[in-house]
DNA sequence: AATGAATGAGACTTCATTCAT
DNA sequence: TATGAATGAAGTCTCATTCAT
């Protein structure tokens, strides 16, 4: 019976949604539960507590994101044809699923998941980070610690994405190439 | 006398702490009250409700980074002059200012301030656009919108000073050079 | 299982006793809870706010009155037996149910109830008011407005209600064939 | 000096609009002190605490409505001249003094005043109370209780002037002289 | 006499969580 | 597994009252 994961897929969605719309506080429980369509008890079925499933949805997310950024990769892509893909996969991620965005952000800037889970979702970027370590050894990319070439490279997706979406930006005036450029002669040498 | 701004200043003050070290869920009236060693109640002299209350700290905040970048700035200075002077401000602001850079990332990520009040605070940086968009006339500055270019000049600090504090990385490891050249390339043509 | 029914009539029946007993005023929601034997919480189980339980405790105990008053009441009887007997079950409904009667009157003489609550309880009482205009059309019953004749048929109970119990005045005292007409005299041609 | 005079004026006065308008619950001190324009301190100055300044307020307007009720009457009319006089007193007293009359029903509804207030208040109407026994002596009056007879002369006036002003009812709309006779019909033998 | 500031107690209400079924 | 009902603890905010000036 496919039910078990039905209800859990209910109540991640709605977190989802929830905190995508009115933050992480402001996402109590019985909202949680009613927007699932099931019982507030029955949450407790499937996670220990609101950590435990807040820590859930964080990672769900995440992998969501890293899946997505790393589609149509392979290690033997050159360091800018890759980056460019992934790059170009994040965007794309960023603007269709702006839920996860969203959240991901807001756990990322308030303490809602704990540390050990967000160096776990770090590390499902690793292929990312691999890649970049690539692009200095061969002295294409600035050799600078790899959280500094993500907060160039693709942190500022992250603003991008919110501005877009409280409509003071139309997503057609996005002129993407533009902001590629603006990632990649930030890390290349 | 002074003790009323005394009182506000010691409200705003324990807000800043608490969000800062727990996240504004988890900063209840109650503790932001015995954190300022004041009543619950008296924070009701000074504030509507909370919500003005984060209203006006989130203000304060980006008012008081605001002033810091701009300080030393004049509208005479060379684009790349003033654009790596505010630049430096803003690091400068985000490592002594850790509280204030919290709460504003927090603000700006959840739904805790309303748009109006995040219009408000992004005024305070009309020099700043005023300059990048000088930039642009003269040809130096790639032609991007306003929040595009910040994107990349200014956002990446945001994560940089994040991760700088969750003691990953220790102040000593900044190339603050490094990473100007990074936010510099990003933006200029 | 009636155990549903047993705490939002238990609620009920707390908010009637304390509000005869000490004024709407002075009836906050914890004693309400604490004398229902159930916590705070479980209220908003069964009521939207404060608000919501008021007008249910008022349209309940208006409903009780009325069907009292039209106890043994049909429209083929003589005005005059009909008003009687209307009469007569309002003052035993008002000398047996003290604690509603309190209740009736305080929404009634304070905003505890809104207007279009007011309305609907008057509603109740329809069938006193078709008597009394059968009384006016058979020229029996002086022709004045419905309020008016219930002033002085009816509402003057009240206040002998509220005397009695204040013990000023044992229930033996109470002549009431003198009293009742006293009301019919104000009313009849 | 009369300043003094003044400022206690002006707080019974603010209390009479706000319990008029909003109920006795509603009419916190922190509004009345607002109204009357003077600071919250400055009442306990005047009063020693709510329940006082609510005895005063009780007593003022119950003397008010006394001794509107008498004007013009001497103990040697006859007993209906008398009895009309203050009838017509009192219901002119409750069109022109609403406020006063919405808060005496308040304080006679809900135990707002100690008993001993109300008692106080009680002996105001002494005159009426005296030319109801005189006409009892006559034989015009019905052989009653001193409130019994109030409860079918004078109370039905409360009934009616709160119901003028719900705007259910127009004032021009009120036939006085039926009133009247009504009330009278009720007490004569 | 008069006040603006301050407050402890307590108001209404919501929360994350558990229990009985 | 699933739930509606229930709750103690805690949330935001207001109250009558007092204090320092």
């Amino acid at each position: 019976m496919t039910k078990r994961r039905d209800k859990k897929e209910a109540l991640l969605d709605a977190t989802l949604t929830l905190v995508n719309n009115h933050g992480f506080h402001a996402a109590p429980m019985s909202k949680i539960a009613k927007l699932a369509g099931v019982s507030p008890a029955t949450i407790y079925i499937y996670f220990e507590n609101k950590q435990d499933m807040m820590n859930a949805i964080y990672l769900k997310s995440k992998r969501a994101m890293a899946d997505a950024a790393f589609d149509g990769y392979s290690s033997d892509m050159s360091v800018k044809r890759g980056f460019e893909l992934m790059w170009r996969n994040v965007l794309e991620f960023k603007m269709t699923h702006k839920r996860e965005a969203t959240l991901l952000e807001q756990c990322e800037t308030s303490p809602i998941v704990g540390d050990e889970i967000l160096k776990e979702g770090i590390s499902y970027l690793s292929p990312m980070s691999q890649l970049l370590r690539r692009g200095i050894d061969e002295n294409i990319i600035k050799n600078a610690a790899d959280y500094e070439l993500y907060a160039y490279a693709f942190y500022p997706l992250t603003f991008i994405s919110q501005n877009i979406g409280r409509s003071q930006v139309s997503n057609n005036d996005l002129n993407i190439d533009m902001l590629f450029s603006m990632a990649w002669d930030s890390i290349r040498c």
